[in-house]
DNA sequence: TGATACTTGACTATTTTAGTCGGGTTTATA
DNA sequence: TATAAACCCGACTAAAATAGTCAAGTATCA
């Protein structure tokens, strides 16, 4: 059970994004050096990001990315619902007739692993970019 | 971020093994054909949970395997730990001096990512396999 | 008009997963 | 005592997912 690179960075991206968001637009380059992810990764995360209008791009020199929304709205499951993080505990597909592993019946487990499921997503429902941020430099890390 | 079948399957294998046992042990085979999981997988997954002093074997013939602590005694943090189905959101290493990615700060989201591996493994540390048992005989499934 | 930065798709090495395979050893029971 | 059921254990492997890289653009500011 593991979280991907990708839905991490794209958190760290945007924590950086949102901290440094000021007027300007914050260049992948620089996210790219202050969190050390490649850039040509960081690029497939935010066309992502886009595509889902948590990021706006603004183009040519000294141009980058701001938030599309404000820090409180963007909570952690929009985010990785835009990067296809996905929290999947069950093989079986959830409103198929038939049951897990091609039995009748739900699997022994079913409702553990969906009680887990929402378990997992409540807590990114709850967390926004907001807290994040707030965390951080109360912390001054 | 999934949860793998090795964790999975032993959980699943373990309800099973927990309705049926009563005073004779469980085969594998048994358990194999009531979850459909493949017998070879199976008994790696309780090699490992025999080492962990999850189960126990009884071997020879009509031999099989049973729960070496009671129901309620056997969390699913145990379990998982005995396949090592591990939480892991963070890459970088728990105590080292280094940050993450090689810096010499934590990363903006260290904290973040700790508390989420808590909170998943509080779920894990509540559930007992006694609970998971119970469940099922209730709802009758 | 050049430099900077975003845009986009295609490709790929590595790792992990989810097993399979094969040859053991142990022991109850006929 | 033979035999079959069942555990024991290591080695191997196909397929999928991950974590990127690479290349070739396009837009826009200075």
């Amino acid at each position: 059970m593991k979280l991907t690179s990708k839905g991490r960075y794209a958190v760290m991206a945007l924590v950086d994004l949102a901290r440094f968001n000021s007027i300007n637009p914050v260049s992948l380059r620089d996210i790219s050096l202050r969190q050390g992810i490649s850039l040509d990764y960081l690029e497939q995360i935010f066309f992502k990001l886009r595509k889902k209008e948590i990021v706006q791009s603004v183009r040519g020199n000294q141009g980058g990315y701001v938030l599309n929304k404000k820090a409180k709205e963007i909570k952690l499951t929009n985010i990785f619902d835009a990067v296809d993080e996905k929290v999947k505990t069950v093989q079986c597909k959830k409103d198929s007739k038939k049951g897990c592993n091609g039995k009748s019946t739900k699997c022994l487990t079913h409702n553990l692993w969906d009680e887990l499921e929402n378990h997992i997503n409540d807590f990114f429902e709850k967390k926004s970019l907001e807290d994040l941020v707030k965390e951080n430099t109360e912390r001054r890390i």
